[in-house]
Parts: C-alpha cells; structure tokens; sequence
DNA sequence: TGTACAGCCGAAAACGTTTTCGTGTTGAAA
DNA sequence: TTTCAACACGAAAACGTTTTCGGCTGTACA
C-alpha cells in the first residue's frame, strides 16, 4: 500500500530539484539528455502519473464536466450520458452525473456544490419542479460566474445559453400527420400535464396537425397525465369513452400501456387502433406489437451538447463572444407494428 | 462574469490577513466576535464558496466516487448507478461515472486516468473483454496504492476486495425449480457465452437444479449466445426443434425476444410455454404478456456497493483493516402473466 | 514596576504541480 | 586572458485552502 509518488520524492531520490523533474518528464530541452534519461527511467519504474488535482488547481480547470438529469433510469436520459461521455472522453473531459430525481432542492444543491473549481461546465435538462417553480436564478448565477451552460430537451427560454433540443412541436405534428394520412380521424393524445416544456409543445404539435387537416379538436380526446403513477385508468377512460381511430402518445411508457389497455379492452393493436409514441427506447423496440415511434436520437443530443460546451471551454481564453445556440436535432418517425 | 471570489481576496478587501478570514468562516474562537461578524458578511454578500479542488488538494481526498460500468445503457446497470448516487450524495460524495463500453482499453484507461488524486475509489463492474482476457493486472495496481475498489455483478475472485453479488446460481436454480414445480419437464435455457460470469453462475443453477429433480440434462435444450446481434434465429431453433414446456432467459432480452419468436411460431405465452427471464427491468414489467423474472434489485446492490466503499473510505484514516467482504443480495422471483 | 496570561491576529508551511527568472559553469571567440 | 553565449539546473511564485506556531497588545495580579 504504497502512496502515490510525487515529484518532489524523485526529485529528493535524484538529488536534483523538483523543477528539473518536472522539465524532465515534459522532455524540456533546458535539460541535458542525461538527466532526463534518468528521471524518466525511475519516473517510469516507480509508476509516476501527475497529480490530477493539483493540475486542476494550478490550471484552473478540472477538465471534468458535469451532466443534472432528472433521473438516469428513463432510456433517453441514458442514452444521452453515452453520447455526452464519449464526446467527453475523446477530448480528454470526465463525466461527473448528478440526478435531480425532479426536484428543485436537489438541482439547486448539486450545482452548487461542484460550481467551486469542481467542473468546467454543465450539460443539463431541467427537472420538472423547477420547470413548475419557473425559478432558475441558480442556472443563471452559475452561468454569471463565466461557467458555460449546455441545456438539452426539458430546456426554458428564461435562461439564455446553449441549447440542444428537437422540434417536439414539429415531430409531434408530423406524427400526427402520418395518422391522419391513414385515413384516421379520431385521434387520441395522451400528453403530459402542460408545465412540463416537451408535453406543452408535443400537445401544440398535435393540435396543429389537426387543425390544419380541418379536423376538430376535441377535448375528450386529450388526456393530460399529471403522476406517474395511476394512469393506466385515465387511459382506460380514453379507450373506452369514444371510439378512437387511433392514438398518439408523448413518451413511450403511455403508449405501450395504451396498447395493453386496448388489448384488455379488446381491441387489437394495430387492426383496430393504431399507436404512436415518443422516445425511441428499449420499450417501443420489444414491445408486442412493437411500436411506431418518434425516435429523439439521444446519443446525437449528448453528443451535440458535449461538443457545443467542450467548444465554448476550449475557446473560453481567448476573446468569449457570447453568442448561444440553439441547435435542432432531426426526429424520426419509425415505423413499426402498432400501426397499419 | 466575474470570476469567484476567494479568499486572498476577501483579506484585501479587508484588510486582514488569510488566516484571519479563513478562521472567521470556519467560526474560529481564536478571531474576535467582531471580525468574524465582518468577515461573514462580507464572504455573504460576495457569495464566498470555498474552491473544492484547492481542498481536494489539501486534504487529499476528493470526496469523489467513481462507477465504472460496461454500458449505461442497460437498464439495471442505470440502477445501480441510481443506487450509488443516493447514497454518495447523502455521504457527501459526488459520483463520477465511466463507460468501459465492454471494452478492456477503455476499462484500463479510465482507471488510470483518474486514479490520480480525481477520485478516492472505485465501484466497478468488469466488462465482458475484461472477464475474457482475465487481466486485471489494472485493478490490482489500483488497490496496491491503497485505493479501495468495490466490484459489483460481473466480479473476480481473481481480485481481493470488497464485492456485492447477488447469488446469482441460486436464483437460477430457483427459477428453474419454480418451473419443474410447474409439472414442466422440457424446459430451455439461453444463456451467453461462459465468460460472462453471471451467465455461466446461472447456467450452473439451472442445471443443478434439473439434477437435483433427476431430471436429464439435454445439451439441446441449452443455448449459449456469443454476440447480441443476431440472436433470434438461435431462438427459433431452440423452439421450433423442441417442444418445450418451458424456457428460462438468462437477461430481459432475451426473454422478450423468446416471446415473441414463440408468439409468431403460433406458441402462447403462457399457455403454450411459460418464460422466466432474469433482470427486472422495464421490458419486463411493460412487455406483453408482462415476463416473470428473478429481480436483482439493482438499486439495493448500489446502495450497498457505495456504503461499503464510503465505510472504507471513511475509515482508512485509522488502522486499515484489510477484512474484505462480499454481500449477496437476495433476489426475488417477481411472478407475472409469463409463466401459468 | 514587573510578570503572566488571555485575547487576537499574522506568517508560513503544506498539498503537487508548472513556469519564469535567475545563476553558475563551461567552452569558444576575441 | 578576457568576454560572452550556450547550457544545465535551481529557487520561488502561483493556484486556494487549512492549520500550527509565534508574536503583539493589553489587562490583571503580585
């Protein structure tokens, strides 16, 4: 259990100073062929790496980035950690994850903990309390400080920085377009409750297609899903209620219980109903049927945040100009079994 | 954007000295009621937060963990790290996370690259090259400078050091006893490839537990599967070639997929043949029918993991006591409407 | 008046680097 | 023999903390 060497031991080992060491195991030429030769052999024998904290104390960067998520167990947040950490890793930045688990507190607690030297930067999508509270006086203070911010999907306009999102409004639209190509006409939404930023514009979405294809909208078609955890009776209602031609769902979880609902109902998917969800995840894949979706692409999202951030980093010295983004990833719709 | 305020400054301000500010934040009584009041308030209004590297530093300690793990994308590795986050953060800890995408290099590298003051410990799982090559020469070298690591699931008994295992033959051989319970003679097995350790551990339950019910054990009935790719033609062999009355998955997928190839060779889940897979993840739960599974827990195994690693951590200080544990989480056969 | 002891504060070391700026030693050119 | 550059190396500052130790002032007591 040996500690780690420092330069000041091979330095004391050598009978040199610290400083030639250190030119030494950099290759500088102020040294003579010799000396480095020999630093760098016992350098290599007893296994010297540099301390990494007093590199981030010295620089005055810790080439670590940090990603606040609402919760790490949803496939599409998973997926985005991927992308974020192999842009992250491929240009030398680590990944420090924190969850929010939805909560202000927590959100708030987080980033200010590692906004102390900690982190160069963050890469976050917002929890839902906070989207509710509307208050964001911690991002902005953090990004006050001169560190840069990257949002992605649950994003606000509140804040300006770097943002990497998908047109939901757009995608949703679409979605229902291809519905209604189909010849539907009472088509279903199940949506979430509207302060959560990507159910407000799936729902605007979908409105939108409808009304552009001069169809009604009808409120009793559209259920708006607050918890989590009781839904799968306001679905039922749904179904059962009014006799849908098809439905369309914001998130994968809605749609592949909207299909078991129908099922237990008996209706069969797609025969009877057609299903459209969001979220390209594990479920819609081995789902039975499998389900037509939207696919949201999150390795391309972190990816895209990841660079946009390491970007801003890496420039940072020189002049800053402050010109945010907003960088627009393309959506998908994959077709699958769930509809004709 | 001003940059942070530290505490050289706040002595300039002040006109006193660095220690003098330093103690007054940390509530000294060596500094006089009235400085500290002044200093306090000042460090307030400035928005005084200490630099965590320079502590880091300091005290030689990062009060960081690090999670390294093979994909992220798996759902139960996304619980574990859900686990260990919550307890890090209630610890005081921040978590670092590091994807070895199954991948030795990438296993050695983000070891070494942060085993250098960034991080205080490890809590790793291996990746499946790892488990191939049985090299873990990058590993040991970790614990020889006298950093704790903490393995979880895919573990080595080639390695000394603290591990959270479920057992993973047992659950199998429980799994596979709820099945011969059944009345079920013919029961299928897919498995992965014998080095994946948790493949091989299940594979072993299985068939002691057909041993111990005297019952033969049919090679044919066993498939092990090499790559992830194009797995579902070997599955519709092992149906269509045997009438099974039952089939045990050694992960989600798996089952899933032995589902719905026995769905399109005309066999009923569960009336035709029961499926049992392993791993309770969302596919199980949503999927339809909904799969009866061993559930891991991997939620509990992270928390324990983190607990295990902080003790250490925590306690290192003093004498060092090199008592290795390895906890085994229990695991609960989950019934659902795969198995009659 | 001298001593002792609080009370209050500052200097400096330490954590492990990198880098700037000397400084002493050589060798060659004048 | 003197001068000067090249060469090889070291001292010290800096990054931002915490903590130990020592010092100064003033008051109380002998």
């Amino acid at each position: 259990m040996r500690r780690k060497v420092t330069l000041k031991q091979i330095a004391r080992e050598l009978d040199v100073s610290i400083s030639t060491v250190s030119k030494s195991l950099r290759n500088s030429l102020e040294i003579s062929e010799d000396t480095r030769q020999k630093v760098q052999a016992f350098a290599k024998l007893y296994n010297y790496k540099p301390n990494n904290i007093a590199l981030s104390l010295k620089n005055r960067k810790s080439k670590t980035i940090c990603i606040i998520i609402p919760e790490i167990i949803h496939h599409f947040f998973a997926t985005v950690i991927s992308g974020i950490e192999h842009v992250a890793n491929e240009n030398g930045y680590n990944v420090i994850v924190c969850l929010s688990d939805e909560s202000f507190d927590k959100e708030v607690i987080n980033m200010e903990m590692l906004a102390n030297g900690s982190i160069d930067g963050f890469i976050m999508s917002l929890s839902k309390e906070t989207q509710q509270k509307k208050d964001f006086h911690h991002i902005s203070e953090v990004i006050n400080q001169g560190m840069p911010v990257v949002m992605f999907d649950r994003i606000t306009n509140d804040i300006l920085c770097d943002k990497v999102i998908i047109d939901d409004s757009l995608a949703a639209y679409n979605a229902t377009q291809f519905l209604i190509d189909k010849g539907f006409k009472k088509i279903g939404l199940i949506s979430t409750v509207d302060y959560v930023s990507v159910g407000k514009l799936r729902t605007e979405g979908y409105i939108k297609a409808l009304k552009s294809n001069d169809l009604k909208v009808d409120e009793n078609l559209i259920i708006k899903i607050e918890d989590t955890d009781n839904f799968e009776s306001n679905i039922e209602n749904l179904i059962q209620n009014n006799d849908l031609d098809a439905i369309f769902a914001v998130n994968e979880i809605f749609a592949v219980t909207a299909i078991k609902v129908a099922a237990r109902l008996g209706k069969n998917v797609p025969n009877d109903i057609s299903v459209i969800g969001f979220t390209d995840g594990i479920i819609s894949k081995y789902s039975s049927p499998s389900i037509t979706t939207v696919s949201q692409n999150g390795v391309k999202m972190g990816e895209k945040a990841a660079k946009m951030l390491i970007e801003r980093l890496d420039i940072e010295e020189e002049e800053y100009e402050e010109q945010y983004k907003t960088e627009v990833i393309e959506t998908e719709l994959v077709e699958r079994e769930s509809t004709t």
